[in-house]
DNA sequence: CGAATTTGACCGGCGC
DNA sequence: GCGCCGGTCAAATTCG
C-alpha cells in the first residue's frame, strides 16, 4: 500500500516553506498592498481597509479549502485504515510461524514489517486481540499497556537511541534469536517511580527502521524539551499522549518533509482516528500558523487596521 | 569523581 | 527435568 500517495498532498504546515500561501502576499504583492506593513504613512484609510476585507476574504476562502481538504484526507486515511483492519483480521494466524509461539510479544515482533508507516501498529490491547484474548486468558491480564512505534533513522546510525521526549536508562542489551541486530532495553528514569521501559531494536528488513516498543504508562508529566537549538525547534521530534498509553513519534531523523501531521493520522489507533485527530490536526496548523511571524504580523497590521476603520474619526 | 553505558551472568518461563 | 530464550541485574568500564 503506498501510504505516501495520499500522505503527503498538501500538508506542509509549515508555511514559510516553499508552499506560497497566501498569508505570504501581503508583504511581497507589489500591487501596492505594502501598506499593511507600514500602514505608519500616509495612506487612505478606506483603501486600506478595503485591501484588508478583501484579504481576510481571500484568506477565510483559502481557509475554507483547506479544511474541506483536511476532511478529505482524514475520509481517506478512514477508509484505508478499515481496509487494513479487515485484511489484518482475514489473515490467518497460522501466519505466524508455530515455533515462535512462545510469547505473545516476541511473535508480534514477526509480521509488522511487512506494513510499516512509521507509527504504532499494534497496540496489543486495542487493535486486534480482542477476540484472540478470549482464547488466550493469560495474555488478556498483561497489565502494561504495549506500543509500538517505527521511527525511521541513519541505517549507519547504530546508537539506538530514539528521543521521544523522555529520559530513558539503557540496563541491557541482548541479541535476539529472530533479528541479528541487537535489542536494547530502556527504563524511564526521569522519575523513579515511573514503571515505564522501552525496547528498541532495528527492524530485521529495513535497517534504517527502528521499532521502538514501550510498555506500560508514565505517571509523570513529560520532561521540557530543553534542546537548546533555536526558536522553533521543537520540530524535532513531536509526541502526544491521548488517552493513556504512551504514544510518541521520533521525526527527528527523518528529513523534514513537512508531512509530519500526516504520518501522525498514520500511525495513529484505529479508535482514535476521526475527532481527535482532526482537533489535533487543527491544532497543528494553528500553532504552527501563529508562530511565523509574517502571520503575526499581519494579523496584528490586519487587527489595528479594523480598529481604526471601527473608531470613526473624530 | 559521579553518572551513564556496557556486557556477561543470572533468573524465570516455556516447550520438548 | 533439561535446555533454550528473553529479560534483568550488577560489576566493570567509559565519558563528561
Amino acid at each position: 500500500m503506498d501510504t505516501s500517495s495520499w500522505v503527503d498532498t498538501s500538508l506542509d504546515l509549515n508555511p514559510s516553506s516553499d508552499r506560497p500561501l497566501p498569508l505570504d502576499t501581503p508583504k511581497k504583492e507589489p500591487s501596492g498592498n505594502g501598506n499593511l506593513i507600514v500602514f505608519g504613512k500616509k495612506l487612505s484609510m478606506k483603501e486600506e481597509s478595503g485591501a484588508l476585507v478583501e484579504e481576510l476574504n481571500r484568506v477565510n476562502e483559502e481557509n475554507k479549502k483547506l479544511t474541506e481538504k483536511l476532511a478529505a484526507m482524514c475520509e481517506s486515511y478512514n477508509a484505508l485504515q478499515s481496509q487494513l483492519t479487515n485484511l489484518m483480521s482475514k489473515i490467518p494466524e497460522k501466519e505466524l510461524s508455530p515455533s515462535k509461539k512462545r510469547k505473545s510479544e516476541s511473535s508480534n515482533n514477526n509480521n509488522n514489517n511487512d506494513n510499516y508507516n512509521f507509527g504504532i501498529i499494534g497496540n496489543s490491547e486495542s487493535s486486534s486481540t480482542d477476540e484472540d484474548s478470549c482464547k488466550k486468558p493469560k495474555e488478556e491480564i498483561m497489565k502494561a499497556k504495549v506500543s509500538r512505534v517505527y521511527v525511521r533513522t541513519e541505517a549507519s546510525d547504530t546508537s539506538l537511541v530514539v528521543k521521544d521526549g523522555y529520559q530513558w536508562r539503557k540496563y541491557g542489551q541482548k541479541v535476539t534469536r529472530d533479528n541479528p541486530s541487537p535489542r536494547a532495553y530502556f527504563k524511564c528514569s526521569f522519575a523513579p517511580t515511573c514503571p515505564v521501559k522501552k525496547k528498541v531494536q532495528r527492524s530485521i528488513d529495513d535497517q534504517s527502521v527502528v521499532i521502538a516498543t514501550y510498555e506500560g504508562e508514565h505517571n509523570h508529566l513529560p520532561p521540557p524539551q530543553m534542546e537548546p537549538t533555536s526558536g522553533s525547534s521543537h520540530r524535532g521530534s513531536a509526541s502526544l499522549n491521548p488517552s493513556g498509553p504512551t504514544m510518541t513519534l521520533d521525526f527527528g531523523k527523518t528529513k523534514p518533509s513537512g508531512s509530519d501531521v500526516a504520518r501522525i493520522c498514520s500511525s495513529s489507533q484505529p479508535k482514535m482516528d476521526s475527532p481527535q485527530v482532526r482537533q489535533y490536526l487543527v491544532e497543528q496548523m494553528a500553532t504552527s500558523l501563529t508562530k511565523d511571524p509574517k502571520f503575526t504580523a499581519a494579523l496584528a497590521a490586519a487587527i489595528s487596521g479594523r480598529m481604526f476603520q471601527q473608531s470613526p474619526v473624530e
